[in-house]
DNA sequence: TACCAGGTAAAAA
DNA sequence: TTTTTACATGGT
């Protein structure tokens, strides 16, 4: 066990909530007051320490990947001070003070797991994706690693529909992962090429591109307008209860720049966070 | 029971 | 070109 330091304030347990808020997450799995992940097909541990969080096991293959999970990119200093101009803003960054929104670490993993969040609860997505890995992925001792994209080449579409999934998401999930694409070099691209290359996969719309902005690669201005969260939270505490449309929220962004992807998840972390 | 839930593609108009 | 529909599960 070592300690990892993140820039304070950090708070582990609100930072974490979004894996424990909608039902149990096997790939990210809270476990005895802490969190566990397969990582290079390893167990790790991560649970609260003074000053960051204390990790087990730690080296130099694990170090950068929780450092990344851990959201560590974000920069949260700078966020902090312009949201003090922003009255709402202001008042979730201190309700949700040390939260430092957790990144995706596979971009396979993340593409499939918002297919299967499109357009259903997050409870049930939660549920269909279990069964996805406990079906096609590897246990590690306590958490799952995610089903890797050559299973899922290998898995046919009746298989994926056996476990909850309709016809066309299993169809997508399976042709996601044929497809073949060099994640390398996608995330070298700016954000409106990654958008324009996942858009162009069947399956993924402007929505899911979004969200591969936002969870995955951590790029700052990513802002899904078509999220039926963000648009609950925007009415929550700008629009006096009234839900946006995708063009309203879509130019609401433009409020939050250069931090829209923190805002966002500041604004949705309010939804399912108590204080 | 019926309806809603962190969308998307394809059919119909 | 724009609008409408099908989709599968889980909670209320």
């Amino acid at each position: 066990m070592a300690l990892l330091l993140l820039p304070e304030p950090y708070d582990f347990a609100v930072s974490t909530e979004r894996y424990r808020a909608f039902g149990p997450d096997l790939a990210n799995l809270w476990h005895e007051g802490g969190l566990h992940r397969a990582i290079g097909g390893r167990e790790v541990r991560i649970e609260t320490a003074p000053g960051g969080v204390d990790v087990s096991p730690l080296d130099a293959e694990i170090e950068p990947v929780v450092l990344h999970y851990l959201g560590g990119p974000f920069d949260l200093g700078a966020f902090s001070a312009f949201a003090e101009t922003d009255p709402p803003l202001a008042r979730l960054v201190h309700r949700l003070r040390g939260l430092r929104p957790p990144l995706n670490p596979t971009p396979f993993e993340t593409l499939v797991t918002s297919i299967t969040a499109q357009q259903v609860s997050l409870q049930s997505a939660f549920a269909v994706r279990n069964r996805l890995i406990e079906r096609f992925g590897e246990r590690a001792e306590h958490a799952w690693a995610f089903p890797t994209e050559e299973r899922i080449a290998r898995a046919s579409e009746d298989e994926l529909a056996a476990l909850g999934f309709s016809r066309r998401k299993a169809e997508y999930v399976v042709g996601l992962a044929r497809a073949g694409i060099d994640w390398v070099e996608l995330a070298t691209l700016p954000d409106d090429e990654v958008k324009a290359r996942l858009v162009a996969i069947r399956g993924l719309g402007e929505w899911t591109a979004d969200w591969f902005l936002a969870r995955h690669l951590g790029r700052p201005r990513a802002w899904p307008a078509g999220d039926l969260g963000l648009w609950r939270a925007l009415a929550e505490h700008y629009l006096e209860g009234i839900r946006p449309t995708i063009p309203e929220t879509r130019a609401f962004g433009a409020r939050f720049a250069p931090f829209e992807n923190l805002s966002a998840h500041y604004l949705l972390a309010s939804l399912y966070t108590v204080a």
